[in-house]
DNA sequence: CTGAAAGCGCTTACAG
DNA sequence: CTGAAAGCGCTTACAG
């Protein structure tokens, strides 16, 4: 009779409790030490021992517990993605095409993905550092920034692997990964000019973001090497908004009504310029050319389709993950990757009105 | 002179070795549980040791190390929010405004936010549960869900506090914060009969998405007690895209060239259903009205503006979040949170034409 | 090839 | 009001 006790649960073990690695070793009667080596792929382990553990693993139905893992093995498998403190940050196609090659490549990697966003108060008191010394993150990834985040510097300093995400800061020695922003303002400049235009507004913004003055110097190279004057008049901030890139628009056609092409440096203010346009009944193309940047999925859908340079930010992101794991594995040497940028024409650009008036011209 | 070796940082404590509790606790000749106690202000311990210590952790700028304290206390303060397996999901202005709000209340309540995606693998090797189970969170925000989503199930068998969020499925019970989708739909179709139109099309998508069938139902309702007939050459579906707007827009306008308004269910398919109406020569509003759904950002910058239902996506996401983490603490009660949602009237819509042409109208 | 022990850095009862 | 001990669930040397 006494024997009828044996089967009954344990008190202090409850039915439900989670397995753990003990109670899979101790079913096993082998060591806990061996249970996870077997579990963590160690060769040390005989193949009898260690098929004879996974099978009992998977019908126990054990899953590490990833803080026991964690505090062990000073690895969290976790990085963290700080996007700037902009409203509508998380809903802004730009970023979230970046973060989708992030989150991909993470999950390919056995990596997990935190949210951060990079609030004054959240910067002042250091949490993005925090963010690795208290073990939250192995690394971070730092999207939309610009040189006043001094912040930056921090990582370094911490000596948490970082990197930056299409932007790079000369200031500190921060890991980045980049589209090629010169290449395709270039390319737009080109085309434009192909076109016949001469007149050629540029909507800018964030002077304070290497990648944005990369593109407002290789336009201005451009039309200086044309011999076209170009005074600030031309260069008008549009503040990476739609609404910006209207009131940019509007300052431009008002000081130039004979202006025929408008370049804006992403293509929120793109879109932003062509409904200033339309507003004041120019026809675009017909009357004003508009080329965007960034090539989001809508640049495709407005009327008329917007032209724009491509970019590959969900490689980017994707990338930039890869290379950030490389760092965290400790590989020494900076990063420092440029990915293409091309041209993709639609229908916002048309020849410019002077040169469609000279015959012979197609 | 044996003195002289006390200054000598020990060997076995490099000098940048992060501080510890125990580093702390011996500093102040307390026990390592005397200053958890302080940190997390048990007021068990006296003012005066409370705030000695207090200051001492500043001075020595001690760091609790998250996994230690996770593993002990059995809470992680991490929460993950599941996008579905979408390949723009993260460039959604949709998801992006909910994760907006859901991760400025996680900053306020001092968790962080983790991001997922439920690919068909994760959701098949149970990852989504795994998630609880091996301690990264405390709960699951699950996005963009629908009534295939069989593993919705799993979360309550698992004991996961899970949250569905701007959706509902009665199969499982699951709490859920959702905008009020029906009223959103009753005010678009009220608006429209008003302006005349009575040739209506209804562009949906989802249709195993409760909320989308509820948008279906109050056009079907409105409509039949108008007296309007209505059969399913009237409803097309344009699967949530802006080319899948498009192509449903072509077959509405080619089945019934009399249609004189058409109302999408989210504002991408409106921006496509527009597209197409221009392409084929006809002028919005003046021919053909279009209503979207969600109020997103660039609706207020499309050319015509968007009319369409404001969607309290940020409140939704915030408020969310705040009953997945009372749920996490225990609150017993189901929670059904329904949110008001409201017309915002632009420029995409007009009068019916045949009711224009009637005297008196304004 | 495997085990026993120590340790990761906290929190939580249990004493006093 | 405070301390010593046990424990959270793993991994990592150290032995043998």
């Amino acid at each position: 009779m006494a024997n009828l006790q044996e089967p009954r649960p344990d008190v202090s073990r409850p039915v439900n409790r989670v397995v753990s690695l003990r109670d899979v070793a101790k079913e096993a009667k082998v060591s806990a030490a061996t249970v996870s080596m077997v579990l963590n792929g160690n060769p040390r382990i005989s193949r009898a021992t260690a098929t004879r553990i996974q099978r009992l693993v998977e019908r126990m139905g054990y899953q590490p517990n990833r803080l026991a893992q964690s505090l062990s093995s000073k690895h969290t498998h976790v990085i963290a993605v700080m996007l700037p403190a902009l409203r509508h940050a998380f809903a802004d196609a730009y970023f979230g095409e970046i973060i989708s090659g992030i989150c991909d490549k993470a999950g390919k990697m056995g990596y997990k993905v935190m949210l951060e966003q990079a609030k004054p108060e959240f910067v002042k008191d250091k949490q993005h550092v925090r963010l690795y010394e208290r073990r939250f993150v192995d690394g971070v990834l730092c999207l939309g920034t610009n040189d006043r985040h001094r912040w930056l510097g921090d990582f370094a300093a911490a000596g948490c692997p970082a990197m930056l995400v299409d932007n790079a800061v000369d200031e500190f020695k921060v890991d980045s990964v980049v589209c090629d922003y010169a290449s395709g303002a270039e390319q737009v400049m080109n085309y434009l000019i192909q076109l016949g235009h001469r007149r050629i507004g540029l909507i800018t913004a964030g002077q304070d973001i290497k990648m944005a003055r990369r593109v407002r110097k290789a336009y201005e190279t451009q039309l200086h090497n044309l011999g076209v004057d170009c005074n600030d008049t031309c260069i008008v901030d549009g503040k990476f908004t739609e609404e910006g890139g209207a009131a940019a628009a509007s300052k431009l056609l008002d000081a130039h009504p004979d202006m025929t092409a408008i370049f804006a440096g992403n293509d929120k203010m793109a879109i932003g310029a062509m409904h200033e346009a339309v507003r004041r009944g120019l026809r675009v193309p017909a009357d004003l050319s508009v080329v965007g940047f960034d090539d989001l999925r809508h640049a495709a859908f407005i009327n008329p389709t917007l032209t724009t340079i491509h970019l590959p930010l969900y490689e980017v992101g994707s990338s930039a993950m890869e290379r950030l794991v490389e760092r965290i594995h400790g590989r020494p040497e900076p990063v420092k990757e440029v990915l293409p940028t091309h041209l993709i024409v639609r229908q916002s650009t048309a020849m410019a009105k002077t040169t469609t008036a000279a015959p012979g011209q197609n």
